[in-house]
DNA sequence: AAATCCATGTGAAGTTCTTAACATATTAAT
DNA sequence: ATTAATATGTTAAGAACTTCACATGGATTT
């Protein structure tokens, strides 16, 4: 199976996205031309993504935004339930739990973990939150495929380390640092300082 | 002036945070490999990306991490503080404000805006909620340069534009969406379910 | 039925980004 | 002082990604 790029995929989901809205303002037939213009992209961009994974549209016409959707759904995964654990109940971490995106597209947050004691036991938005040293026993009772860290850096490692032992093998990493993980897991890492300095470099940049 | 891509500029940020840990660490000398090491790169890159910027490091002995991170700071516009507004005081929104990262960055959130009634006029860690309406006024009296937008996706465009009239050119967005903008305005988006549809991807994929 | 129009799908070209490789500079050891 | 060891900075090679350009197939019009 060929490699498609991480770059390929986010595209995809912006796709995903733009078909989702087309549809609600009852579009029937999109062009590659007019998903490009939406995201600000060239339309054979959209076309060579779309490639990658079959052949989706009519010559002529353009694609029809209900079967896109649906193709694309099917590629990314998103016909199933995706069963989530949260680490780390600070700010962020219930901003998590409160995102309504998530459950929209099939993300489901089925178990909280923390360590602090404080916490440890309470409840938010109905979920209990465990201490992380249950990480298994929970993980595998909620059958849990993904996990958000939303833990202090000092402990995103281990944390991270834990739901390895116990099977999890993709990650949503909040944690300002590079984790490492064996060669089957995959973490994708949330920065907004990296971003915020990237803004800080072109504005910087521009004043001179 | 050469373009220097955005790979490169969000690893200068990687490489700041790294250097931030080993000065902590009382580690005085760095080579490229190591911190290549550390964040899972080849020293190859490290030291392509430095040297677009200029040469930083002694051959046979590596770099001086007090050095290196105060160029870098240099840099990435880090050795000023940057005065941020925030638009949309939800959920994201008030994560952001607690963010403790940012400050010890140099990024102060000093003015917060929204819609909502219910929550322009009050107050939230001590900073007043403005009504988005005055956003010129108090983003001027504010110095912003950077805005922070947490507002939800349908009302996202039109609040960067205002920011825009503004004068402001510099967002973080958080909307799943894209946002247009003329061409000396630039946008970061943070979007974790595009994140998340990754990692549904990948999961799918492998368990094929 | 023929002609015209339109927009896809895709090799090829072009561009950008990453990695390799090595000459060079610096330190340390003998 | 010479040799050995080390790690930078940079050029060149290689890989990955994007854009171009057009043949192709389907729809629409005359």
């Amino acid at each position: 199976m060929k490699k498609i790029s991480d770059s390929t995929i986010s595209r995809m989901s912006t796709y995903y996205r733009t078909l989702t809205t087309l549809i609600e303002n009852n579009v029937e037939t999109v062009s590659s031309d007019e998903i490009a213009e939406i995201n600000s992209i060239t339309s054979a961009q959209v076309r060579k993504d779309l490639s990658f994974f079959g052949t989706f549209g009519k010559r002529g016409l353009g694609y029809n935004t209900v079967d896109l959707r649906e193709q694309i759904a099917k590629i990314l995964g998103l016909k199933k339930q995706w069963n989530i654990a949260l680490a780390g109940v600070g700010n962020i971490g219930k901003a998590m739990i409160d995102y309504p995106e998530f459950k929209r597209q099939g993300f489901y947050i089925k178990a909280l973990f923390d360590k602090d004691p404080k916490k440890v036991g309470k409840t938010e938005h109905g979920l209990k939150i465990h201490h992380i040293d249950n990480v298994c026993k929970i993980a595998k009772k909620e059958a849990i495929e993904i996990a958000i860290i939303a833990v202090p850096a000092k402990v995103a490692q281990e944390v991270i380390d834990l739901f390895v032992q116990c099977g999890v093998r993709a990650f949503l990493n909040f944690a300002q640092l590079t984790i490492k993980v064996p060669e089957n897991v995959i973490v994708k890492n949330e920065n907004m300082s990296v971003e915020l300095e990237a803004l800080s470099y072109y504005l910087t940049k521009k004043s001179k």
